[in-house]
DNA sequence: CCTGCTCATAAACCCAGCTTATGTCGCCAT
DNA sequence: ATGGCGACATAAGCTGGGTTTATGAGCAGG
């Protein structure tokens, strides 16, 4: 008790990493719960039993709560650790993703499978695609390479990638593509917002009228909506990242338009909220791009299969 | 190098808590990001400069990238930090849920706001909720007891609990009750499975007709599905978890049935496939509930007004 | 009653990350 | 120019959490 505050029921500003056991406990945490035994999950991850049970200890410590009820027959979830377990298992999802997206980032030129993405895809949808392809040819190693429409055609084009992907409305010159997905812009606003309790849809013309939270002009989401809207959409403030959009409509500045790929998570946790617009085109295809002629084949085909879905 | 194998394209099964940064270090890095410089970051996480240093140093030593830029007036994101800094955020997220949640696990008793909730809500919604109440009324100590419908009802009834949340079709007898958000049920599949190509709705007596992955009966969600069907539901397997059923969506064992909250974010990542059913009411109310008549007020009041939207 | 599984405890060790102290570089105002 | 200031880098020493090895103790089942 000499340090700070961490102590009593106030919010305790210190950082998260000392509330919150980190990824290793997390994990051992789930490999208990699948296994029901320390010192299986101990093995599972090569380290010792008392090693593990001394690891849980301390978690159970730091938040206070009992999670594993432990017998000489094994080692079982309580109530709370069921719970405390599927918030867990969220943390290293992410994290999960993270490694994925790290680890193609990192692999630079001489990789097997060379992707080039858009930013919004390689954010948001490429780590999904390389866990799934990792499940399935595990001995990939995949390099990833982030830009815009125009650096995606040049790297596929000057053969520094094996295939790409891109969410503009046009496809560049000189490649072929095939629509992998639909992302759509959506309005969204903080659950706190008018806008957020409508049962009618949103029209138009009062989308165009209302100053809304937007990308910067210049940006391929701003492109899409104010060609929907015939140039029209007013802004209220202009961010230049998805996350500061995010983060403004969130805290309520007002509503915002993002794509739908990029607010899945706040829509699922209730932290934003759609509303629905009617008679407004703002659905933009994903494609996967390659020099034309040279279809995929090999691992890049494998990747283009699991994104068709 | 005298380790193990963390080198090469290889996989490395070796766990990920060994690849991933610690939260620490995803904090920094954050931090980093939005304040542009290292010794702001440092001093706003309450360490040295020097340790900033050698932290963020030693993350791209472990990621084989570089994430910032250094430069005697401040330091900027690479464009591979950029990315890797979005991917962090979501780990951030899905800590600080896990943190409001086991802290509102963590205080028992005489927490000012006792808060009760069925498992799925507890598990998905609640932590979203917690911070936003968290940043409207920093001082409010919550405590969260999760159960089912008849659970919730005894502690609110007894006075163990101040507002609780349920998700059942019918509302427990000498509670009050109001309508906090819709639930539905979905059908989901791996992105392989044919259904997800589909492009027309799947009809009630196909859905009937199919063997699906489900919950075992006796669950809400089972009970749920069920009814909408006439008690037709053939399952493929039965599975005890909510998470056990995602894994087996995912890993493409079949097409399954869950509460969309649940699946949000396999959504989101596209590692499942939302298939769209056609006349069959899979929808449910989620509700706050009361003893009838104590209306909650205060940090009850506030916490509803929240969910709500 | 012994064998085999489980988890707990104890003592010694090791390394990641911290701090303090100092150095270097570039910009800016005097 | 020149001193000052802010930002980052480097070096050396300390500390603590997590690890290992070694051992003990409870409960089941042949």
């Amino acid at each position: 008790m000499s340090r700070t505050e961490e102590q009593g029921g106030v919010p305790a500003t210190g950082s998260l990493a000392h509330r919150v056991p980190d990824l290793g406990g997390l994990e051992l945490l789930l490999a208990v719960a699948r296994l029901g035994s320390l010192g299986g999950a101990a093995r599972e991850l090569g380290i010792t039993q008392p090693a593990a049970s001394s690891r849980i200890r301390s978690m159970e410590r730091q938040l206070g709560v009992a999670l594993v009820d432990r017998s000489p027959r094994g080692s079982r979830l309580t109530d709370a650790g069921a719970l405390v377990t599927d918030w867990a298992r969220r943390i290293v999802e992410a994290a999960e993703a993270f490694d994925v997206g790290a680890q193609a980032l990192r692999d630079r030129r001489d990789s097997r499978l060379r992707v080039a993405a858009s930013m919004t895809i390689a954010e948001y949808l490429l780590p999904g695609w390389l866990l799934a392809l990792r499940a399935q040819r595990p001995d990939t190693a995949v390099s990833l390479h982030a830009g815009n429409s125009t650096v995606v055609a040049e790297r596929l084009l000057s053969d520094e990638a094996d295939v790409g992907f891109v969410e503009g409305l046009t496809v560049p010159t000189g490649l072929d593509s095939v629509v992998i997905a639909h992302d759509r812009l959506i309005v969204v606003t903080a659950p706190a917002h008018p806008w957020a309790r409508r049962r009618r849809s949103l029209a138009a013309e009062e989308l165009a009228s209302t100053p809304l939270i937007l990308r910067e002009k210049g940006s391929g989401t701003r492109q899409v909506l104010d060609a929907a809207l015939g140039g029209l959409a007013r802004p209220l403030i202009e961010l230049s990242s998805t996350t500061a959009v995010k983060a403004a409509a969130v805290s309520g500045a007002g509503p915002a338009v993002l794509s739908e790929l990029a607010v899945g998570e706040e829509l699922a946790m209730r932290r934003l909220v759609r509303v629905p617009v009617d008679g407004v085109a703002l659905a933009r295809d994903l494609r996967a791009v390659w020099p034309t002629g040279h279809r995929p084949t090999g691992p890049a085909r494998d990747l283009l299969s699991l994104t068709r879905g």
